[in-house]
DNA sequence: GATTGTGAAGAGCTTCACAGCT
DNA sequence: AGCTGTGAAGCTCTTCACAATC
């Protein structure tokens, strides 16, 4: 019996490490694979595996496991990998040239349809494939492209209003890499890449262990 | 009475978004912030960052608040922001040359010590103020510069080996931006970015809104 | 009156353990 | 024998609510 009410936040994260483990192995897509294997290579244990994966029913055979190529199917379904997703970046920085440059992005599913920049001397370039537009073609291009899904890689001061350009332009997704936290409507998700947050994150763990005797799982 | 046995994970990543607001108030250093404000400021309910703060001591005063320039410190001691950590990044390519431009980084006391390049044709290039060095030096590098952080943006086929060479050569803690679960000894940290982990859980959210008559918080 | 610090309740996630299937 | 699916137990984190403090 299906235990599909809601997948939880940290269900979804493991399923895209799932995923990339199916991924791997897509050449082996009659193969079965057992929940303590996907644990193995995930850092899951296997009844958590089992948990999460029982949200689509039951897939699994007992004694067997389960199939790679149904499971890899069902999983880039319930994670949207199943489609394109129409993506538009804002600011064309370092890094923001860094993401348009990601070839798994479009590996993935994830196709950029336009880019945009502030700054009139970047506009026009063309960076991986892409010509730069200004910011006064945001809202014409994105609804035009029904891109549902925007990444803003500009400077703090200037996130929260290129957030609220791109929720305007009806984007349903944003991608943050600037360190501020966006106050958005509901109905528009965002997930947050915060370099500098991450960085402390891991001085803050490399402390933890250098303090403790025993050391913290 | 201080509540200090052992700062969890979630109180950790709440402390960077805590300093982040009181880093834009340093001007009012002698002010107060109330649990409330700090909360409202990061999305974080003002119980939570009572509880999250209490890890201190009793910072507070009751019908005041926390001053701002005493928090402050003693969040950035905890964290370990009160010290200069010395970096290495390994991996020159887009990602790697935007992440040592950024300046975030030095602000917070993440000082680049070394990069390293495995492509022969990239070694000897200066990029923002260092000069790419070999793979050969590293160890050499790293010891001699006793860098405790190594940031690795390199592709997912050769992470694993530069990350051993990363803990070979004394570094303890790992920020990793190769879509692969590095397998590491205990005593050395490690935290993941990755933009298509990220992408996907934004594609999987976006879905979950969608698919809801009532959003989903 | 405003705000802290905190015990207790609540919610959510993880792990265990085992019946049941192949 | 091997493995799944899952109820129940265990654990961790969050929220509530209120006495204590300024």
């Amino acid at each position: 019996m299906p235990n599909s009410d809601r997948i939880s936040k940290p269900t979804g994260r493991r399923m895209s490490l799932y995923l990339r483990v199916l991924h791997s192995r897509i050449d082996q897509a009659n193969a079965a694979i057992s929940s303590k294997e996907l644990g193995a290579q995930t850092g899951v244990k296997d009844a958590q595996v089992r948990k999460d994966l029982a949200c689509f029913g039951s897939l699994g055979r007992p004694g067997v496991g389960y199939g790679v190529s149904e499971l890899h199917n069902q999983l880039r379904k319930a994670m949207g990998m199943d489609q394109t997703w129409k993506t538009v970046l804002v600011g064309t920085g370092n890094i923001g040239r860094a993401l348009l440059a990601y070839p798994r992005f479009r590996n993935e599913g994830f196709d950029f349809a336009a880019a945009f920049d502030q700054d009139k001397k970047a506009v026009g370039k063309r960076i991986s494939g892409l010509t730069i537009q200004s910011m006064d073609e945001l809202k014409r291009t994105v609804k035009k492209s029904s891109a549902l899904i925007g990444l803003i890689a500009v400077p703090p001061a200037a996130a929260a209003t290129v957030a609220q350009m791109l929720v305007d332009a009806g984007i349903r997704g944003i991608l943050n890499f600037a360190p501020v936290r966006l106050h958005l409507p509901q109905g528009v998700a965002v997930v947050n890449v915060d370099f500098t947050d991450a960085l402390e994150q891991l001085a803050f763990e490399i402390r933890l262990v250098k303090a403790d005797v025993k050391v913290v799982k």
